[in-house]
This record gives C-alpha cells, sequence and structure tokens, in this order.
DNA sequence: AGCGGAACCTGTCGGC
DNA sequence: TGCCGACAGGTTCCGC
C-alpha cells in the first residue's frame, strides 16, 4: 500500500489525535509484526507510556513516547493504522490494539502480515533509518548530488525505488514522476543528464506534494487513519493504464515487468 | 555489481 | 459454480 504520501497522511492523522495520550494497555492479536521480541516484553514495554510526536522517515512511522522510547512501525504493503472507539469490534487482520487514556484504541491492522513494529531506545539503534537516503523534500538534495546518485548501470526504475538512493517513492510514484519527466524507465542512472535531473526533482516534488494534499493513493485498501479514502488514484496518469491511450500523444501505454514490478510507460513521451 | 527469483502471507480478480 | 494462476502499493535474502 503506502509510499511517502500516504505514510505522511497516516502520520497527519495520528498527529491530530496521539500526542499527550497515554497507553493504558495493550493486546496482540497475532504477534508477527512485533518479532523478533516477545509480544509479553513488547506490551511491557510500551504501557504506562505517552506519545510525544508521531513522524515519518521514508516509508517508516516514528513514534516518540514519553518516558523516552521509540517505537517505528512499517505498513508494508497492506499495514494500516485506524484510531477508533475502544468499543471497535476486533476485525479479522487486526494485529495490536493500544488502548488510549480518552477512550480511543489505535489498531495496528494488517492483511498479509508483512508489516512491522520495533522498539528503540535510541533512534540510533535503528539499523533501517540509518540506511535510508535523503527525503525528496530536502533542502540539502539538489539536481547536482542527485545526479552523482544516479551513477549506476542500473535502470531509472529501479534507482529510484532504491530507498538507499531516496528515501519513500515505491512503484506508483516512481512510475508518474518518470513519465511527467519523460525519461525512459529502462534509461540506465549514468545516462542522465542534468536537465533530466532537474525535471525529475521538479516532477518528484510536485507529485508528492500533491498527493499528500489529497490524502494519498486508494487504488485497493489504503486508508487514512478515520477510513476515508485518499483521492490521488484519480490523477495517476500511468501507473495502472496498461493499453489505455497516452494523455499527452494518445499511443497506448506499454506495461513491462523490471525487478518483479510493474512499470507503466509511453514509449512516445518517455526516452 | 546487479539482476532474477523466492520468500514473507492473504485476498481478489479474470479466465476457462 | 469452482478451480487456478496472476497479481498486489514493500523489503530482504540467496545464488548466479
Amino acid at each position: 500500500m503506502p509510499e511517502l504520501p500516504e505514510v505522511q497522511t497516516v502520520v497527519n492523522g495520528l498527529q491530530q489525535h496521539l500526542p499527550q495520550r497515554q497507553i493504558k494497555h495493550i493486546d496482540v492479536l497475532r504477534g508477527d509484526p512485533v518479532q523478533p521480541i516477545d509480544p509479553q516484553e513488547f506490551i511491557g514495554q510500551l504501557c504506562g507510556r505517552t506519545f510525544k510526536k508521531i513522524a515519518r522517515r521514508g516509508k517508516y512511522l516514528v513514534f516518540h513516547l514519553q518516558p523516552r522510547l521509540f517505537l517505528v512501525g512499517h505498513l508494508r504493503m497492506t499495514g494500516k493504522f485506524i484510531l477508533a472507539t475502544n468499543a471497535a469490534p476486533i476485525t479479522p487482520h487486526q494485529r495490536v490494539r493500544f488502548y488510549l487514556d480518552d477512550d480511543r484504541v489505535l489498531i495496528f491492522d494488517d492483511v498479509r502480515c508483512f508489516g512491522t513494529l520495533r522498539l528503540y531506545t535510541q533512534l540510533a539503534q535503528c539499523e533501517s533509518l540509518n540506511l535510508l537516503g535523503p527525503e525528496p523534500f530536502s533542502s540539502s538534495l539538489t539536481a547536482k548530488n542527485l545526479l552523482e546518485k544516479l551513477q549506476s548501470s542500473r535502470s531509472m526504475k529501479s534507482l529510484l525505488l532504491d530507498q538507499g538512493i531516496l528515501a519513500g517513492l515505491g512503484n506508483i510514484y516512481v512510475n508518474e514522476i518518470l513519465f511527467q519527466a519523460g525519461v525512459h524507465p529502462e534509461r540506465s542512472g549514468h545516462s542522465m543528464k542534468p536537465e533530466e535531473c532537474t525535471r525529475i526533482l521538479r516532477c518528484m516534488r510536485r507529485i508528492l506534494k500533491q498527493a499528500i494534499q489529497l490524502n494519498g493513493t486508494s487504488i485497493s485498501d489504503f486508508r487514512r487513519v478515520d477510513d476515508k479514502t485518499g483521492t490521488f488514484q484519480n490523477f495517476l496518469k500511468v501507473y495502472g493504464k496498461g493499453d489505455q491511450p497516452c494523455l499527452s500523444c494518445q499511443t497506448p501505454i506499454k506495461r513491462i515487468v523490471q525487478n518483479q514490478r510493474s512499470t507503466f510507460y509511453c514509449a512516445q513521451c518517455q526516452n
């Protein structure tokens, strides 16, 4: 499910309600997300702590708790955080319920059980976060240093999906960015020209910003914390549009597979 | 180095 | 109707 705009949408929703809320008790309905630690230890560590703030890094959610502890979550494909009243029924894919001191419950729901919830006393201990490249909106990210990072024979599709190069892009947004920037997904990184990097950076920021404003893309099951859908799916230009005419030139959009993921592009507009 | 393939686990959809 | 394969927004590991 979630790429940067969807995770940001979830974080924005949680940030409105969680700060100052204390965790009263926790039910781990299925332990997969909290492994490798034992569910009882997970519960013991978190109960009684208070949420201070919720932030995003790449596709990770970072919950800051008081007394000092960090809960780092990743939604992978189908994870969701939902805020509900504590009488909300337990449905089949709920994994963890965090009962709060205001009669609400924060529910971590995950159909495919790929999502993760990890605890750290210091964020620097979280290796996954340490390996991430810069945020797309970071002011220190320029077309010039993006060009340097792309010096590789790998495809642009593969490079932009690499979280160590840029943090937060996934399959949908990489497809859209390459389309709007007019760059063919099979181009190698080291074939990029400076002006193409400039276009990629500009398109990336414009697309991500718009997607965040529209609360993300809900293709099958992404939901905001209040269970509403995002609306950016209505603005996708190539993702999922195989055989449909390109909006710019009417050429049918092609679908290929790269790194075992679907890539959609216009062979006419993307060179 | 980098790619393909498989794995993690479950659900949905289209075709026959 | 029912079964089967393909596919799904992510990440990681293994082998060539």
